[in-house]
DNA sequence: CTAATTGCAAACTATTTGCATCTTG
DNA sequence: CAAGATGCAAATAGTTTGCAATTAG
């Protein structure tokens, strides 16, 4: 269900794999992007993270070795309502819930889902277009999720 | 198949019934955004649009009505990968192209397409999470489209 | 009339760019 | 060592805000 966290060689593999000089500030800006899995995160917010232990880092770098990373399609950037980059080290297939309320947006992985718009699409012509993926935006809201997860109380 | 155009009594009605005083500015953006229908605008396209006919319109005013639009549900915000923010006249339930070449946001309708989610989503459950809409994003290139449009030639 | 809306300009936030310096392969 | 990457600062988008003047209901 997890996606495999890499070790730091892992990750460097990968960034050399995706045709890139493995710098130290690439391979700790995809360490930051395994950790906020399922965060989606903006540029600012693997910048924050990745300050404290690594003071000289600039937000500049954040910004090229993110675009640098989708173009060579080792991360997606994650579409926004709201008009910010986000990105997503997740690359296998797998849908998003965009919460009306908190603005957050959550993974939604269903293999039934998927199955189900793959045998669609493989069947389905789309006019003028070479179909290279496809994914649903669901829209909603968190049910109470602050009660249900404060109702055991601390004793 | 196309969604009526409206004149501007009708338009006019549709912002008072979405609770908004009918102002002159709001009836042009408005008319604007059904003029540009298909087309995904931003605040900016929506104001170059106007400005010929509307010189004395304000760019900030274009930002603040596209904003109630949304607020009364007159339209929505598309989701965008380029993190600008786009606006939809179309409210029907559709889904988009996203085109990898040349970023465009190309509408799909596809009765079939809503029928098999709608269907999905009213047995799937989806944990902690009120569902209110979805709309599947597909991801391609279009397959030669100039080349296509002028495989007959002009004599 | 009066509450909401507009236009304008200034303020912000997010992102990109240019370039001298440093690093990886 | 050469090509490419980094850090920094300045530049550029894109969007929001505050407020006096205006307008719709």
């Amino acid at each position: 269900m997890e996606q495999q966290s890499l070790n730091r060689a892992g990750l460097k593999q990968c960034i050399i794999d995706g045709g890139l000089k493995a710098t130290h500030q690439r391979i700790v800006i995809f360490e930051a992007l395994e950790a906020l899995h399922g965060h989606h995160p903006t540029a600012e917010d693997v910048f924050q993270l990745l300050k404290p232990a690594n003071p000289s880092i600039s937000l500049g770098t954040v910004y090229k070795t993110l675009d640098s990373f989708v173009e060579a399609a080792l991360i997606r950037r994650v579409l926004s309502e709201e008009g910010g980059k986000r990105y997503d080290a997740n690359t296998v297939s797998h849908s998003h819930i965009y919460c009306s309320n908190t603005k957050e947006i959550i993974d939604y992985e269903d293999a039934e889902l998927e199955q189900l718009l793959q045998d669609f699409f493989s069947k389905r012509n789309v006019e003028n277009f070479e179909i290279k993926s496809f994914a649903v935006q669901l829209t909603g809201n968190k049910v109470e999720p602050d009660k249900q997860i404060s109702i055991k109380p601390v004793n």
